[in-house]
DNA sequence: TTGACAAGTGGAGTCGGCTCCACTTATAGT
DNA sequence: ACTATAAGTGGAGCCGACTCCACTTGTCAA
């Protein structure tokens, strides 16, 4: 790669970040963008295809910050496995809520999501949770782990996220009511 | 409303139904639409303020025979709790895999989203899961069915479906492993 | 240093979603 | 039958996503 292209690349997300900073993700066109970072839209697209896929790419430091957050967490603890499992999905959304309107730029964008799903990014989140997941579920068939975490981000979707929230459920009883779902237990007593 | 508007209406439907059977929904422009019709964009918008809208109105005679039959079924039948929690999901897996690109375009659509939770169409749905999710879940906290039935339907949405579909999962591994995800019992055997 | 050319650029142009509004028309009251 | 007018129409045109390609420029081999 030349190293004006490597230039540009880099004055597009930041002036991307900074435009996303000053209106919602949703106002800014990519002509702003490019504007803005004084560049053509050609170069825009050739660097990302799409809006969404810009918003991906931007998104991967902030998921690495949650990751890192919640494994440092992981790391020094002593809570039991419930506890964890709650904190870490406690992190997730606010982290989610935080960054809500990226995400729904990339949750929204039809053609992105396969691009996603084959992602490092969601690998890493995957994990994550697979990790805290594990103790907490029952004894489980080989693969339903990966799936019950797949599940997991499923649900808190920004769409689906944003009608439960409308229904009137706070981010707590979110959090009781997904680890209701997720935990295995002898009948799990309320918080 | 005028007669003459009524049978636009009538008219668009139809004209977009046949359209999308020559084609996919998503290689159909309004513009082709509106001119198969013989109408001017500004009327298929006076009825329909965007594509997933339409998407979303069509829809609904499917979702209607789909629940109808549901219904039927839960009507007749003298299944155990568990296999008709099975026998519905495995008909709503069906009716998601035939209208695939319909319920795609109202699920990408992001500003239909909230129309679509709003609707008659999503309540119904609800409704009949909560009815078969009620018998095999545990004792359960209040809301937590209605929870339960939302987020069963979150996590069938298309991209998520499309993405375990590539994983490898075949329509009777999701149902097992959402079955067991959902239908709470002292240790359920396998299939 | 220089020339060849792959790599990269940018903006004019296409296309689709969607709006606006001057115009037409069904219909209800007289 | 004859308006008055609310309801409805349609197409010109805007805006934003995205493409295409003639042109520029960094780089590397000689």
């Amino acid at each position: 790669m030349r190293k004006d292209a490597q230039q540009n690349r880099a004055k597009i997300l930041a002036t991307a970040a900074q435009l996303f900073r000053e209106q919602s993700v949703a106002a800014v066109s990519m002509k702003a963008i490019a504007t803005a970072a004084g560049i053509g839209p050609g170069t825009l697209y050739r660097n990302y295809p799409n809006k969404s896929a810009l918003c991906l790419d931007m998104s991967m430091t902030f998921i690495q910050e949650f990751v890192a957050d919640a494994q440092q967490y992981l790391y020094q603890t002593t809570d039991d496995a419930v506890t964890q499992f709650k904190q870490v999905l406690t992190r997730y959304l606010r982290f989610r809520e935080r960054r809500l309107q990226l995400l729904a730029s990339i949750e929204n964008g039809a053609t992105v999501m396969p691009a996603y799903y084959k992602s490092d990014l969601y690998h890493e989140l995957i994990q994550l949770f697979m990790q805290v997941l594990k103790p907490v579920s029952g004894p489980l068939l080989p693969g339903e782990l990966k799936f019950r975490a797949d599940m997991l981000i499923a649900m808190l979707k920004s769409n689906s996220y944003a009608y439960q929230r409308e229904q009137g459920l706070s981010r707590d009883d979110l959090l009781t009511q997904i680890s209701r779902l997720m935990i295995k237990s002898a009948d799990p007593l309320k918080k």
